[in-house]
DNA sequence: TAGGATTGCAA
DNA sequence: TATTGCAATCCTA
């Protein structure tokens, strides 16, 4: 079957854009007013089958007519992306796809089929949580009101900041644009000192997991006990895909009560599994790949640990503590953000000399990473915009802002948008790629979630031991002939807690 | 009731 | 003064 989408189209072309729904579109193309649902249905009173029918068809045309304009006038993806073959690293090349035609398009339909079959909840589980932890909450709340001397709305930063820093008096640290912060930051450090503070932040973060994703995901689970989200597919900057109405892309997994929200999420029968593919460190390895950095490619060719690698770099010698690991671990995300030295200093807890020092010594250990993005600033700059791997495009224009922080916000965009695209790239292919498998194997294992470099699965017993080895496979061969070798890890689980 | 501000969850 | 997102809640306009 052959399809299309004006949105899409739209959003490739320039996907910092909004207003890329058909009514947008028509009227800033043509100049056009499309009538609106509103207008029809006499402000919503009627169904669509209840409203006249010479009425109807007079709103329908628009509709067809406008999607037909608009797709003669988009056309192909290479009207506006000329080059044919993208050189990369090691002498190899990427034969340049048409990002609309052979990813976003065949891709709506994969995503339109995840959301409809959805993903299965414990209900009866959620409600007990949601029990323990209204009653956990409730008991903070007494506490925190003892303490307090009075009774207020914990919820309300305002208050909270009116009763610690007014009526008690402690401390104060950052400010927020009003007034001073009371975020979980400065309730940590005020907790050091103040049991108020930490019984505050508990609440919170209770408050948080209760009404965001226990009563959240309970409000919007069908009478199947699934869970429908939508995939936005033209949201995003970068590439990546978003997800709403439940947003099953930010489920917590910390270390406490929160990992207990994963286990709400379970196979569609008893007999089968949940399984996360996840890709392994691909952020570094993209980095790895984009610049050509031999110590960077060494390293993942001897299949090191990255973050030990860039540890030993920084702090010259081989036995690196665990502390020692976390500082490079941090420097290798930063620098692939185009993190300052002020920042990283005040993450890590050490003078800014020492953050310089850091981020100086892994540009000196992977030269080709500082060439890598002098040469992509620079370009960005001359043309105003920044690629991925497979050509999707972002337009950073306030690059050359004469205002300074602008001009430099840009710059982190620009820095950021070729690694965490051509990551949003390599996962959408995968996902093409691993349908198709699924297809011509008249798989009955489905594709649940994606979350930006891992896919959660519905695995049903037979085809275990196949698709355990063959998904990340094709997750790992997406890129033909690089000189990175892309990781894929599988785990499986009887709830999605389980796939740790 | 709309929307800004604050906060916090994920990769 | 680190990138990309979404959403609950408070509170003012």
């Amino acid at each position: 079957m052959r399809y299309y989408d004006t949105m899409l189209a739209e959003y490739l072309k320039n996907p910092g854009q909004r207003g890329l729904g058909l009514d947008a579109l028509a009227k800033r193309k043509f100049q056009y007013d499309m009538k609106s649902y509103d207008e029809v249905s006499q402000k919503k009173k009627l169904r669509f089958d209840e409203v006249d029918l010479e009425v109807a068809a007079n709103y329908s045309w628009e509709d067809v007519y406008m999607t037909w304009k608009l797709y003669s006038e988009q056309g192909s993806m290479k009207d506006w992306n000329p080059s044919p073959v993208k050189p990369i690293s090691g002498g190899v090349s990427i034969q340049k796809l048409d990002i609309l035609q052979d990813m976003e398009l065949p891709l709506l339909k994969i995503l339109s089929d995840m959301e409809m079959r959805g993903i299965r909840i414990d209900r009866d589980f959620l409600k007990w949580l949601e029990g323990r932890l209204e009653q956990a909450i409730w008991e903070l709340e007494s506490e925190i009101y003892e303490l307090a001397w009075e009774d207020f709305n914990i919820k309300s930063p305002k208050q909270v900041g009116e009763l610690l820093f007014g009526k008690l008096g402690l401390p104060r640290a950052k400010k927020t644009k009003t007034w001073y912060s009371v975020d979980s930051e400065v309730l940590e450090e005020l907790a050091k000192k103040y049991p108020i503070a930490a019984l505050i932040s508990k609440h919170r973060h209770y408050s948080k997991l209760l009404s965001t994703y226990v009563i959240g995901l309970l409000e919007v689970a069908d009478e199947d006990d699934r869970i429908h989200t939508s995939f936005n597919q033209t949201v995003t900057a970068t590439g990546r895909l978003s997800s709403t109405n439940p947003n099953l892309q930010n489920i917590p997994h910390g270390d406490d009560v929160a990992w207990e929200i994963r286990k709400a999420f379970i196979p569609y029968r008893e007999e089968d599994m949940l399984v996360a593919f996840d890709y392994s460190q691909i952020e570094v390895r993209l980095l790895a790949l984009m610049s050509g950095d031999e110590n960077l490619l060494w390293a993942f060719r001897d299949m090191r640990d990255i973050h030990q690698v860039t540890a030993e770099f920084i702090f010259k010698k081989n036995t690196i503590s665990s502390t020692e690991r976390k500082f490079a671990k941090a420097v290798n995300f930063g620098v692939i953000y185009g993190i300052s030295p002020f920042w990283l200093s005040k993450m890590l807890d050490i003078p800014q000399k020492d953050s310089r020092h850091y981020i100086d010594t892994f540009y000196a250990s992977y030269p080709k990473v500082r060439e890598f993005y002098d040469t992509l600033l620079e370009k960005a700059r001359k043309t105003g915009y920044v690629e991925t791997l497979f050509w999707r495009r972002r337009y950073t224009p306030s690059i050359n802002d004469r205002n300074k922080m602008i001009a430099s916000w840009a710059e982190r965009e620009a820095i950021n948008m070729p690694i965490q695209g051509s990551n949003a790239d390599i996962i959408k292919l995968a996902m093409l790629q691993i349908q198709e498998y699924l297809d011509k194997n008249n798989c009955k294992s489905v594709m649940l979630l994606q979350v930006h470099d891992e896919l959660i699965f519905n695995i049903v017993p037979e085809e275990k031991e196949t698709l355990l080895v063959e998904i990340p496979r094709i997750m790992e061969n997406i890129i033909p002939n690089s000189s990175i070798h892309l990781k894929a890890d599988a785990v499986m689980g009887k709830s999605w807690k389980e796939c740790k």
